[in-house]
DNA sequence: GATATACTTCAACGCAAATTGAACTATTTC
DNA sequence: GAAATAGTTCAATTTGCGTTGAAGTATATC
């Protein structure tokens, strides 16, 4: 990619959420740990994926902050995931700000003949 | 992909919108029309885009419904965006309904060696 | 009708990220 | 301490998708 500006602030926090977000089966297990506390296996039982996979995903949404980790207090080999509640309620709050609809502007666009016209309208208008 | 279970509706659904949204340059002009009506060549503009790129971008949101265009009056070779309302909308209310922290239900994991051990105990309690 | 303008579409390219299969680590059991 | 179990990490491969540059379309101007 040809660099480009870089990214204001805001749109780069959002852009980051988002590609986590945005996979199949990562929102699968997000959904499924909705659900409440799921142990590695079983996510692989019911997503049907390999256990390597399921590791990978959710070090993918553990690195973004969205779940928890456990390990079992009589056998530590066994790793309990669950959603971490206050990066949902970030998360919810993040969307809200970015696409609340509020935030949209009456605007006309400054190029184009139409605007270009209205433009000269008013300016006539002002010196009636 | 080896290919797998078909995801839930509402996961499908989701994933899709997120796709669209997930992208740097899309999420910045959806900013950009936050502003208010942008225009072709004023998304390119301000975005240092080549019109290829911003026509294809807008294609993709328009696709998922969430801009809407419109022609010049004066002169059709120009074209105008905005944001869809009504989209955006209910963009808010499927991400709430997904991510509702009211969602996360209480459960132990069925499988490992601490939970068979709460069941256990569970069971002989009720033969007390 | 020829040229210019504003934008769109297309095929080829490249890169980031998901997948695969194997090797590795940590913990427990025998 | 050897074998087994539950997950993790790694290198190699595949794939989806943004990007590029060129060709194509539609409208307007001369």
């Amino acid at each position: 990619m040809k660099d480009s500006a870089p990214l204001p602030n805001h749109v780069q926090v959002m852009v980051e959420l988002l590609k986590v977000l945005a996979e199949p089966k990562r929102l699968l297990i997000l959904d499924l740990l909705m659900q409440g506390i799921q142990c590695n296996c079983e996510l692989g039982e019911t997503l049907q994926l390999a256990p390597n996979l399921i590791s990978h995903h959710l070090s993918v949404l553990r690195k973004a902050g969205l779940v928890n980790v456990e390990r079992d207090a009589l056998d530590a080999r066994w790793v309990y995931y669950s959603i971490n509640r206050a990066a949902l309620d970030e998360l919810n709050a993040a969307v809200d700000a970015f696409f609340d609809p509020a935030r949209i502007q009456p605007r006309r666009p400054l190029c184009g003949p139409e605007s270009a016209m209205i433009l000269e309208d008013e300016i006539s208008n002002r010196e009636d």
